[in-house]
DNA sequence: AAGATATTGTTAATAAGTTAACGAATATTT
DNA sequence: AAATATTCGTTAACTTATTAACAATATCTT
């Protein structure tokens, strides 16, 4: 069984593997049925060696000469991260984040689905939001505990981030998917995955940042000139 | 100058910054002038030397005995991540998460300002989102050329996220925030950073999945019991 | 049927990131 | 004014992740 192979410390192994399903997902669509580490790596760019290594932590094997088997792969991944069977959902905080993620279809095909969205503010309550009606957020516990719900998505402002990842932990609820920008503390045995923008954005900027640094020195003053994409550099960074 | 201690490979840091920036904010707000790096760690959940080895970067030094002097903190982050002065951006791709990005009203302070949204679906193109009217995709070129925009946030179907970032990428665009699950294949020079919500998805099924492991032995036909949270169990994993 | 070849799976080496430790420096206190 | 305690900044150990190397194996070809 591939569970049995479920150690803390990949990671990072588990934080690619949706991109190899959705890849996997790509060939099957398209009737291949073996592929070869050595394709995927080229494929996404990758080293085949970590491939190999990602793919092992699912447990199954490659046939020498053919690769491994597409199917069997996809089975395997979804498997793995109980991708398969549905995990039921709530969703706090029916904003303009909240309310994008009520609205996307592929959560279905992640074994998430949102069955319930609540908001603290009273103005919201009641209204239809992306086919969801807003439940005010007291009901929150009683819901969680009768419908046996072990995950909530956070996607409240900052500062009720906490009150709401208290309320959920106090309800039962055990997965906690938090895109609002604060580190939040829960119980032990809650599990919390942060979403955040901010971090994200600060990589890209720092990048940017970073390569003007590189391209371009410093005027006197330290203020840096706007960088002028010459046309002619056009080219891909690999080729393939 | 703390530019010239930008080097590559503390992008761990630079992700922990904003969350710095927050917290020094947050203090500054409440006019607290100095703070120190244990009670940046016990507020974050860190440890210090991680907190002092990070705020090394931006090239401010502490005072012993009194701290970091939190302004000066403030100013360094900012200007290190160039979020004092605003960078115009593109987005492309007006569905949910894009009307999302657009009505998000915290990217001011990141130094962010979305200045166009377009969509490449006739339907949408005139309308009004989050006081945005959206404009045709063929127009980006022209535009981002004329404007002089180097960002560009995608926010497209994945199948069409390869083709925006191709024109964004001919257009003089050089930093990429992509939002959709797609490896984009760039230009040498052009910065992507992406977020991917499967990969996070994925991450906290995984740790579920890992903790149901741990705390509950597997039955015979590999179906895994539901977890009951022993309601005694509500503690905090940190003190304070 | 036997050799060649492509590809896996594992083990070793390198790199990166995190945690710990410790000397230096500065307020505060007696 | 001296001693003490707190906190910074740097160096070092450790852990984790990535990259590389290599032997084993199955398929294909001649």
């Amino acid at each position: 069984m591939a569970a049995e192979k479920a150690r803390a410390g990949n990671l990072m192994s588990v934080r690619r593997l949706p991109a190899y399903l959705n890849l996997f997902k790509q060939l099957n669509a398209t009737g291949r049925e073996f592929v070869s580490s050595t394709h995927i790596a080229s494929e996404l760019r990758l080293q085949p060696d970590q491939i190999r290594k990602d793919l092992a932590l699912t447990g199954i094997v490659g046939k020498p000469k053919s690769g491994y088997h597409v199917p069997a792969l996809i089975k395997a991944i979804e498997e793995f991260l109980r991708w398969d069977n549905n995990t039921d959902a709530f969703l706090v905080g029916a904003g303009n984040l909240g309310s994008a993620l009520l609205g996307y279809q592929g959560f279905a095909q992640h074994g998430l689905s949102i069955v319930a969205a609540f908001d603290a503010d009273p103005a919201k309550v009641g209204h239809m939001v992306q086919g969801y009606q807003i439940l005010p957020v007291e009901k929150l516990a009683d819901l969680a505990k009768r419908m046996h719900v072990h995950m909530g998505i956070i996607t409240v402002p900052a500062e009720h981030s906490q009150a709401i990842a208290d309320t959920m932990s106090f309800s039962g609820i055990n997965a906690i998917w938090n895109f609002s920008p604060v580190n939040l503390d829960v119980p032990d045995g809650v599990i919390v995955e942060n979403v955040d923008l901010a971090s994200s954005l600060a990589v890209l900027s720092h990048k940017l940042v970073f390569r003007m640094i590189q391209e371009h020195t410093l005027s006197e003053d330290g203020e840096l000139e706007p960088i002028a994409i010459p046309e002619d550099n056009f080219e891909r960074s690999t080729g393939e």
